[in-house]
DNA sequence: GTAACTGTACCAACTGAAATAGTACAATTT
DNA sequence: AAATTGTACTATTTCAGTTGGTACAGTTAC
């Protein structure tokens, strides 16, 4: 369910509030679907179940679940996530590209490096 | 000459090598230029002078600068700086573009939040 | 030549966030 | 009741980043 870096400057926990978060806008967690219990999981991925813990906090915190003692952590359903992540995802490249002005790129080359990125994706999944 | 987030996630070395780039692009440090000594900068941003001489170190590493021993160290005239910075902006804004595509954002997304942002930029320069 | 400046190289110490380990408790399910 | 759920708390460990101090080698200026 996870492939995690240790290694990465991203701390363990962030990258699970990410994954899950991946996992809720490919559909594959749907609304209301229950996530594996914070121990069952830790125990899968073999890290503490403090860090999950952390993880499953933290997306309570955003709304992205709700947690609740005895029954387990759902998948909240007060929010459209896909659009939320959606909006979040371009905000993301938004920052990235204002932070990057100071170079002097244009709006054309910004076009034509999105429009490669688009071209290699489809590329890669022909025939799906 | 800096302004440094000392809270960020980032850590100081970093944000200087970031800040030494940007300053080269922008043509305020031209090729060939000397830049302030290592200790002189670190008192002056009020830093530890093994901080800025990792910074150095990383820049040099990356073919930015040259350092020597006694003399002091100067920004690199090997190469166009300008252009491999603009090169390294594309390459990160495909990065983050890339990994967003989970989301299903399109392209015409993409490129509307691009121009959304040089939009704003332009506004917020007007007449310069 | 020597004093003052350069970059560089150590090393010991501190700091803070992240992660671990272990235990405990309240609520729910079976 | 037993097992499972989320939650809480404390102590400990780990590690990168940063600091502070010292030392040395090469260059510049007097």
């Amino acid at each position: 369910m996870f492939e995690l870096d240790f290694r990465s400057r991203k701390p363990i926990y962030e990258q699970i509030c990410d994954k899950i978060k991946e996992l809720i806008a490919l559909g594959d967690l749907k609304t209301g679907e229950q996530l594996p219990a914070v121990r069952a999981l830790a125990k899968e991925i073999g890290i503490n179940h403090n860090t999950i813990q952390k993880a499953f906090a933290q997306l309570e915190r955003e709304g992205v679940i709700i947690s609740i003692t005895g029954k387990g952590s759902f998948v909240s359903g007060d929010a459209d996530h896909k659009a939320v992540f959606r909006q979040g995802a371009l905000e993301e490249i938004a920052r990235v590209i204002e932070k990057n002005l100071i170079y002097h790129i244009t709006l054309e080359e910004v076009i034509e490096t999105a429009a490669e990125v688009y071209r290699k994706s489809s590329e890669g999944q022909e025939g799906k």
